[in-house]
DNA sequence: ATGCATGAGGG
DNA sequence: CCTCATGCATA
């Protein structure tokens, strides 16, 4: 018997994007702001900036058939290939990683070394520059301050239905620590850990979380994967994912305790996951180019980023959503450092 | 722990 | 097309 995957993505997605944060998430989208470089005064200046920058890029990208440079890495492709390999397909492995997973991996930062516009040489995006020197930074920095709705909207599993949260009967299904939750970053930091801390005590691994949110039964609430559990830890989700996930896994928690104390109800709470698939991956030098990029452009237009896909070999759509994921990745929830 | 991707919902 | 919440496949 093979159990087919049947994963109920019950949608909650992205229910407002519009400013719904009172004064948490200005900090997160401050922290953007200042991130960007000031869009002003670019002009055509800008289109020297970017044709140096990704021309640099390129060229980065061009050496890796250099014999060895830095001595370490070695690539192998940007070969004459009849097709366009702009993702490369490995094989899968299965691997059981779940959540204590011992990797004495350290990862490594991305200082990202912003090459200067001193540098020069090819125009490769010669085309491009026009383009996008006029046309594309356009950064509006206006602000108008966004009214804070105050309603909750939040719907963390309530998405077809009207999840009640609050049904006369069994009210107070999530019991928050504080009735209006005020949502703090540090709260939600402290709580995170705590949370991790006691579900690794509990010996359940981030998927077997994630699995076991199904058993809740919670209104909208199906279960979520290892990588939102994960997230969820380590505060890379939004504010308003944060928020929405907290009550969630804090339920999941006191019963899963329960469960412990009192073993005879709580079997759901292991599940065995069985993965196979591949993912498309983009090679370093190309995504370098991205990078560099992206630190210029952080929102390419559509005929940019058609123009540079086609200068790293890559589709469109591959292009796009990594400005996409970029975009998200700066913005995640990192204001654990500045309030 | 993260990278690349899908999809819903809003413009 | 974009943002956002999530997920699968990986390193």
């Amino acid at each position: 018997m093979m159990a087919m995957n049947a994963k109920q993505p019950f949608a909650m997605h992205a229910a407002l994007q519009e400013p719904k944060f009172s004064s948490l998430h200005s900090s997160a989208e401050a922290m953007r702001r200042v991130c960007l470089p000031a869009p002003q005064l670019q002009g055509n200046i800008f289109g020297s900036f970017d044709e140096s920058l990704l021309a640099r890029a390129e060229a980065l990208a061009a050496v890796d058939i250099v014999p060895h440079a830095k001595g370490h890495h070695h690539h192998h492709h940007h070969q004459p290939p009849p097709f366009k390999p702009d993702a490369t397909y490995h094989a899968m492995s299965g691997v059981p990683c779940a959540a204590a997973l011992p990797h004495p991996a350290a990862l490594a930062a991305h200082p990202l070394p912003l090459p200067h516009p001193a540098l020069d040489g090819g125009d490769l995006l010669e085309h491009l520059s026009p383009s996008l020197a006029v046309g594309g930074l356009a950064e509006p920095p206006a602000l108008p301050a966004p009214p804070p709705p105050a309603a909750g909207p939040l719907a963390v599993g309530a998405g077809p239905p009207a999840a009640g949260v609050g049904p006369p009967g069994g009210p107070a299904p999530p019991p928050p620590a504080a009735p209006e939750a005020e949502s703090d970053p540090r709260e939600l930091e402290a709580f995170a850990e705590r949370f991790k801390q006691r579900r690794v005590r509990l010996g359940v691994t981030q998927a077997d979380v994630g699995a076991a949110l199904a058993a809740l039964k919670l209104p909208g609430v199906g279960s979520l994967s290892q990588s939102t559990i994960c997230r969820f830890e380590s505060l890379t989700l939004s504010h308003n994912n944060m928020t929405a996930l907290r009550p969630v896994l804090q339920a999941w928690l006191e019963g899963a305790e329960a469960a412990h104390r009192d073993r005879a109800a709580g079997p759901e709470l292991l599940a065995g996951a069985e993965r196979k698939r591949k993912r498309t991956s983009i090679a370093a030098p190309e995504k370098r180019s991205l990078e560099a990029y992206f630190a210029l452009q952080p929102r390419p237009s559509s005929e940019k980023i058609a123009a540079i896909a086609e200068k790293l070999d890559l589709k469109k759509n591959v292009v796009r959503v990594w400005f996409c994921n970029q975009r998200q990745k700066q913005k995640r929830m990192k204001y654990s450092a500045v309030h």
